[in-house]
RNA sequence: GCGGGCGUGGUGGAAUUGGUAGACACGCAAGACUUAAAAUCUUGUUCCAGUAAUGGAGUGCGGGUUCGAUUCCCGCCGCCCGCACCA
């Protein structure tokens, strides 16, 4: 008699027992290999949902499986706490963001351990615990003291109603996401972290990544944005640059940063002004010097030290009387006019990428550094961005799209000196497309005749050899700026002192703490407004003087870069053990979205590199093995497909936001069409996308664990679709997880035989020793898929298993081999119904504890194998014969098929072609 | 615009050193059990023709290489994702 299985019951049964023993606890002195199983932590929104089961499923399963293979396993979770939705809920409802965010931490574990994950909770941790961001403060000041921190000013989104910097991604066509005020940009001092000092590092350490997906080395490699080219000189023409100001006393503010010259990119510009100099000339970055005999311009960034200097003041065009000494003369009041009209354009970067070339022409000159005598103009133009390069370009119309568009708007000269092959030098002209590709140099002195590459590398050597210029490698890659005007987040442990300057806070100093009395009363920073906390007992360090706190936070991707380390050091209020961390890691299998591609993977990495330099980690060697990927965090990465979930919508409701209804309200008519049952209105279904609050087509994972259970929500997100592919939620597909759960339940109790579930049945035969056959060969697919991340094509083959198992009637050895193979192939998917399983066909001890199975090779060869015959490559039968047959015998034998015969007719056979184990191919004409 | 990926039955998908296309599941249909339903079990299910045996077509479209192509190559079409004036 088949008893019922009732997950109800089952599941909390086992997680107690789980609890009680502590399995899950991972153990820094174990003398088996290590494996760190991690996933993208979750932000404690109040909720888990789908998505979160999805990803902690995957994980869950390398955990329990690689446990099973015998490593020592570390899957910790923790909560990435800081952020902007505890502020804004607190902002919202008069809560306080840290109450906030730790009930709605309470709220998540709460379900979470119902889905009986195997987690190291003894090493939970928040990172907006104290104890988490003290480390991180004392991390900062490490990086202060490698010069991996500094500060400058550098343009923000600044949200003027509420007084506060936006992250690009809170710009939302150009207005504050919350205020919905138009973003303005602004020039803030801000502390970055030096993540350029490891470009070139973190590009290289991508070809070592083989167990990351190509999309993502891909996507990091662009964001790195490597390319190597000339730097070089234009030099002024007629003159000095100052000549042309009516005030020379006055210089330009002094954005020079100390520990910034030693960086060579910002190196060429702050040499210009150190001192109140006058640059001799422009530098300006190039890929494409073969073209310089091309040239017809020179175009400066708006952003430019030279534009500014010449909106800033004083600067009087020849051709403008000055007005009067030290008032700002109409030369300077037309740049900053044209500098205005710049910012104006927006700041997303499509918009930006899109908006209409705009050009100033300054009046300048620069000379042309081959062609004695020439000399081109020097405009400002808003497409050349000051973040790349030299924030300064050689324009070369006919072969560059974006300096033709200028060139034609501005009649500027167009000059081809790029002949495209097949095209003839005398008549060839640049129409509105510029020419980019392969072709000889012309119309380009010394260059003629010669190709691109040499062509680059002769100008190259030549303005080289002119002291004009050298070879530089150029990033996309900018620092990351961290400072953050929001209360909850990480303090920066800084003191601003009037005479000092900015001063590290010391160590024993530490924490830093946040207030907790603070108020949103008025907006802006709480931290900056707070009654005492800025200045009251604050002195600097090193003067003694009174001074202020820095009150800017830090960004919270910031906090997700290093948690993977305190998992592995045990952080707690104590502190934590950076040489455990460092035996831990680097993670050996790592899940999440793909989202995180570049932000948070890149800046990973980054701190990674940055903690070994500053002695803390010491990524050379695991627990037992050398480490063979360098410093690097994550050897391997699998990012998961999302949930989805069909939506609907009422068909006459015209708000956006208010027609989304919920999917078990609605009801399919027998034409086809839906209604909502609760009013009647008709509903039209919408796209099937990822689970959302707004569009109402979210599935509470809490309400399918008390539903079905645990097990069933875990083997549904895993079974149907690849883990890299979205997954659709549906009913019926979760109505077909649970029951299979019931079918093994069946097939388990169904059993009477008593050899336990490690039983080998050596010994079978006939239908017996088929259901070994199959059971291995399931074994060793199943086993594959796991390994490779194919949880469908594993589920697929626990399936089959489960079929062989139900239909078969003996109640022996090989049964409970097989029984004992699926019972431990379930358990990374469905824990509690294997361990329920493994308890009542009589397993010792936990079925976690049980060894992986292992495949007896024996099992995988056939004694007599099935060919599929063809002819002409269809197949028309097939053959079965003892498996080292001799190919002559095969060949004669498929010769001999009636259907073969039939196919072949009257054709002529040309050619066998017999490939042993495969396949025969008759080809006949 | 640049970069990456994908395209297979009614649906999700399987199949890789090039060798039986459609595993497994969902759905659907028929049957068994049942007063009935649910559950469960059995059988069938790529399309076209045929009662069937069988024949033909078939992995977005068009070509190519090959004894043989979902797989490799070339050219299109469509969808998705990332970056986006990077000089």
């Amino acid at each position: 008699m088949t008893e019922k299985y009732n997950a109800a019951e089952v599941e909390p049964r086992w997680q107690k027992v789980w609890a009680e023993r502590d399995i899950y606890r991972a153990h820094d002195d174990s003398d088996k290999p290590k494996f760190f199983a991690l996933e993208m932590f979750p932000y404690p929104s109040g909720r888990i949902h789908m998505g979160h089961v999805r990803n902690y499923a995957m994980g869950d399963v390398v955990a329990r499986y690689k446990k099973a293979q015998g490593f020592e396993v570390l899957h910790p979770m923790g909560w990435d706490s800081f952020g902007m939705p505890a502020e804004n809920a607190a902002i919202a409802t008069g809560g306080h963001p840290k109450d906030w965010t730790y009930n709605n931490i309470d709220e998540m574990r709460a379900p979470m351990q119902r889905l009986g994950f195997a987690l190291d909770w003894s090493r939970e941790f928040a990172t907006s615990d104290v104890a988490y961001y003290k480390e991180q403060q004392r991390i900062f000041l490490k990086f202060w003291e490698k010069g991996l921190v500094y500060r400058k000013t550098a343009k923000v989104n600044w949200d003027p109603v509420d007084n506060t910097v936006l992250a690009n991604e809170q710009v939302i066509d150009g207005k504050g996401w919350r205020s919905g005020a138009t973003v303005e940009q602004r020039d803030m001092d801000q502390w970055f972290y030096k993540i350029t000092h490891y470009a070139e590092d973190l590009l290289k350490g991508l070809d070592g990544l083989d167990r990351w997906p190509e999309k993502v080395r891909t996507m990091q490699a662009n964001w790195i944005g490597k390319s190597e080219g000339l730097q070089m000189r234009f030099e002024w023409d007629g003159g000095k640059f100052e000549a042309k100001f009516v005030d020379t006393e006055k210089t330009l503010e002094n954005r020079v940063i100390p520990n910034l010259a030693e960086d060579k990119q910002y190196y060429n510009l702050a040499k210009l002004w150190v001192g109140g100099e006058y640059p001799t000339g422009v530098e300006v970055f190039t890929t494409r010097p073969d073209t310089l005999y091309g040239a017809s311009f020179l175009a400066l960034s708006p952003d430019h030290p030279i534009s500014k200097r010449l909106a800033n003041d004083g600067y009087d065009h020849a051709d403008h009387p000055v007005k009067q000494m030290h008032d700002k003369s109409a030369s300077s009041i037309e740049v900053e006019t044209f500098l205005k009209e710049c910012a104006k354009i927006g700041t997303s970067e499509e918009a930006i990428a899109q908006a209409p070339k705009l050009g100033f022409d300054t009046g300048f000159r620069v000379k042309h550094p081959f062609i004695e005598g020439a000399t081109l103009p020097v405009w400002i133009a808003n497409f050349v961005l000051m973040g790349y390069g030299t924030g300064a370009v050689f324009g070369c119309p006919a072969h560059d799209q974006r300096d033709l568009d200028f060139a034609r708007k501005y009649g500027l000269p167009v000059t081809a000196v790029v002949l495209p092959d097949g095209e003839d030098a005398a008549t060839y002209e640049v129409g509105t497309e510029a020419y980019t590709g392969e072709g000889k140099l012309f119309n380009s002195g010394f260059l003629d005749g010669m190709n691109k590459n040499k062509g680059i590398k002769a100008a190259t050597y030549k303005i080289t050899e002119m002291g004009l210029g050298e070879s530089v490698t150029n990033y996309r890659l900018r620092d990351w700026g961290v400072s953050r005007q929001r209360y909850w987040g990480c303090p920066i442990p800084v003191i601003k002192c009037g005479t000092c300057g900015s001063v590290p806070v010391p160590e024993d100093q530490l924490p830093v703490e946040l207030p907790y009395d603070i108020s949103f009363e008025t907006p802006g920073n709480p931290l900056d407004h707070h009654p005492t906390w800025k200045s009251e007992g604050v002195t600097c360090p090193t003067c003694g003087k009174a001074a202020e706190r820095e009150t800017d936070t830090l960004d919270t991707f910031g906090d997700s870069s290093w948690y993977f380390a305190a998992f592995g050091g045990s952080l707690s209020a104590d502190g934590m053990d950076w040489d455990a961390a460092s035996k831990w890691l680097p993670v050996d299998q790592y899940v999440g979205g793909v989202e995180h591609a570049v932000l948070h993977l890149l800046y990973a990495r980054f701190f990674t590199r940055g903690l070994i330099d500053c002695g803390l980690l010491d990524l050379s060697h695991s627990n037992l093995a050398p480490n063979p990927i360098g410093n690097e965090p994550f050897a391997g990465l699998f990012t998961q497909g999302m949930v989805t979930h069909a939506t609907y919508a009422l068909a006459d409701e015209k708000i956006d936001k208010d027609k989304w209804v919920l999917p078990e309200d609605v009801d399919e008519n027998d034409d086809g069409t839906f209604v909502h049952l609760p009013t009647g209105r008709p509903v039209l279904k919408g796209d099937i996308i990822k689970m959302s609050k707004s569009k109402k087509n979210v599935v509470d994972p809490d309400e399918i664990i008390k539903g079905y259970g645990a097990d069933v929500a875990r083997w549904f997100v895993l079974s149907d679709s690849p883990p890299e592919r979205d997954v659709e939620w549906t009913e019926s597909g979760v109505i077909g997880a649970w029951r299979f759960s019931k079918k093994v339940w069946s097939v388990v109790s169904d059993t009477t035989a008593t050899d336990g579930p490690m039983a080998v049945a050596s010994e079978a035969s006939g239908d017996a020793l088929e259901l070994r056959k199959l059971a291995h060969r399931a074994l060793d697919k199943l086993t594959t898929g796991i390994e490779v991340f194919r949880f469908n094509t594993s589920v697929a083959q626990i399936y089959e298993l489960t079929n062989a198992l139900s239909k078969y009637k003996g109640q022996d050895a090989a049964r409970m081999e097989a029984l004992g193979i699926l019972i431990r192939a379930i358990a990374p998917f469905m824990p509690h119904l294997a361990e329920e399983c493994w308890s009542k066909v009589g397993g010792e001890d936990l079925v976690y504890h049980a060894p992986w199975p292992v495949v007896d090779p024996a099992m995988l060869v056939d004694d007599t194998i099935t060919l599929p015959l063809q002819v002409n490559g269809k197949r028309r039968s097939e053959l079965t014969i003892p498996k080292d047959m001799p190919k002559d015998e095969i060949e004669k034998l498929a010769l001999a098929d009636e259907a073969v015969l039939r196919s072949i007719g009257d054709a002529t056979v040309r050619k066998v072609i017999v490939v042993p184990g495969r396949i025969v191919n008759i080809v006949a004409k």
